[in-house]
DNA sequence: TTGACTCCCATAATATCCCATGATAATCCA
DNA sequence: TGGATTATCATGGGATATTATGGGAGTCAA
């Protein structure tokens, strides 16, 4: 399993310690570190996470704008400075840093979403709003992917 | 065999697992991964299937499009977030969960209807409905179809 | 000490493994 | 061809493994 896929509410206890969904950690192990980058979302009140792929693309992305330096500057150092680099623990749990548990407005609750290459963590309230309107943003572009654009109707004679 | 072809209704049991038909087994595995990707439909009461073939497709079209950051992640929640990669036992049986089980009205009984590239999932009930409301469409397009008669027809998914 | 952070173990719920059975389909052979 | 043996499949159920989560004990720093 090579994406993040699916999504799992998991407890944040009164240490403070969340588990990353063992589907989630199958992925970040197969990408080569035992570990999960963190950082707030530019869009939205939801912490951004991945693995090195996710880190390594993001960095290739900032290299290939060394044109432009000065924003170039101000664009690694958003990326960068909010960024965390937590390693689990041996049941899989990790502690959120306080800046990134009020960015996403976090209580004692969170969703872990997958979405592809990277997944994101949401206050599941917010989340539930979110996906609302994530769903009809997708449906305008939904004859853009493809093989999901089941809208037509497609009649074929078979065998 | 490389598609999947007709269809068959399977029991949920007291464990809430569901065995996979084998012939779409037979095509999941020729795909060269041993699992099963599941998704609730845009459009319909039901669950859309798949292996590894879907599943890229997906994920490749999600990358072709350059979209607004704000919109890739609508788009890709969306897609993944409720997206299941289930391996089935050595049996052949997978645990539905309860987010797609709900989606698709699911009781103690599924059927599993072959679709050449994918599969639906189905209440046997419900899928009767909406077939005989595509047999009501189809004799509206019955000029798009040709000579052959109606009872070969193999019918994708409509709004 | 106190608080923050490890590492380690306990537990309940769930998921998975493994074997058994009955039904149906496929094969074989006199 | 017909009838018996084999395979294959869906399904049931007991045993085992995994997962999320709670909490104890040790470490380190202020």
């Amino acid at each position: 399993m090579k994406i993040f896929l699916s999504s799992a509410v998991n407890k944040i206890d009164a240490k403070g310690r969340i588990s990353i969904p063992a589907s989630f950690r199958t992925v970040l192990e197969f990408q080569g570190y035992p570990g999960v980058y963190l950082f707030p979302s530019f869009t939205s009140k939801s912490i951004d996470g991945g693995g090195l792929e996710l880190i390594n693309q993001i960095s290739e992305s900032v290299e290939r704008m060394q044109l432009f330096a000065e924003e170039t500057d101000a664009l690694s150092t958003s990326l960068f400075a909010d960024t965390y680099n937590l390693s689990y623990d041996q049941d899989g749990r990790i502690s959120l840093p306080e800046s990134l548990i009020e960015h996403a407005n976090l209580k004692n609750k969170a969703i872990f979403v997958g979405q592809g290459r990277k997944f994101q963590v949401w206050n599941p309230n917010d989340f539930e709003e979110f996906k609302e309107k994530a769903k009809v943003k997708a449906l305008e572009h939904r004859n853009l992917i493809g093989p999901i654009g089941l809208n037509k109707v497609k009649f074929e004679e078979i065998d």
